[in-house]
DNA sequence: GCCAACGTTGGC
DNA sequence: GCCAACGTTGGC
C-alpha cells in the first residue's frame, strides 16, 4: 500500500514535543472516539508519516513531523481504573480502543499555525478545518506535500 | 471563558 | 429507533 499521512492532536499541556522529543517513540493511548480508533485500528500502517498538531493552543498549529513505528493495537490504559481515560465497557479480551506508536522525526522551526493553514489554497478541503473535533484525521498526499514544503521553507 | 459543533446516552 | 439532554472538543 501507498504510504499515507495523518495529523493527530494533542494538547500542548498533556504532551508536549519536547518530551517526545526525549521519548522518541510513544504509544497515542487516550483516544475515545470510534472514527479515531478505525484510523488508528485499520488504517495507520508502518512507515505513515504525521503530523504533530498542538490543539487548543496559543495559537493551535503543526509543531512537528513523525512516523508510525507500530500499527493499531489494544489501548491498555482503557483497563486501567487508576487512569483518566479509563473505559469499564472495553474488555481486554475484546478491547474496544486502540492505539499505534510513532516516532519522533523531527521539529518545526515554528509552529505552523491554523491561521497560515487556512490561507493555503490547496489546503482548504483538509478535514482539520471539516471535522475539527476529530483527534486523528488523513492527511492526502497532495495537502503533506505542501504542508512539508512550509516547514521547509521555515 | 464562551459557545458552536457534534458525538454519546438514555428514556420512551 | 427516535430524539432530547448532556458532555466534550477546540477555535476564538
Amino acid at each position: 500500500m501507498a504510504k499515507q499521512y495523518w495529523l493527530m492532536k494533542a494538547e500542548e499541556e498533556a504532551y508536549s514535543i519536547e518530551q517526545w522529543k526525549k521519548d522518541k517513540s510513544i504509544f497515542w493511548d487516550g483516544v475515545r472516539n470510534y472514527t479515531a480508533r478505525n484510523f488508528m485500528r485499520d488504517q495507520m500502517k508502518k512507515g505513515d508519516g504525521m503530523f504533530f498538531y498542538y490543539s487548543n493552543g496559543k495559537p493551535s498549529g503543526i509543531v512537528a513531523i513523525g512516523e508510525v513505528v507500530k500499527e493499531g493495537y489494544p489501548d491498555h490504559t482503557a483497563f486501567d481504573p487508576k487512569d483518566i481515560h479509563y473505559d469499564p465497557k472495553s474488555d481486554p479480551k475484546k478491547p474496544t480502543w486502540y492505539m499505534v506508536d510513532v516516532k519522533f522525526v523531527r521539529a518545526c522551526k515554528q509552529i505552523v499555525g491554523l491561521d497560515l493553514l487556512k490561507k493555503v489554497p490547496g489546503l482548504k478541503n483538509m478535514k482539520l478545518f471539516k471535522e475539527s473535533r476529530l483527534s486523528v484525521s488523513p492527511v492526502t498526499e497532495a495537502e503533506w506535500k505542501i504542508i512539508m514544503k512550509m516547514i521547509d521553507a521555515q
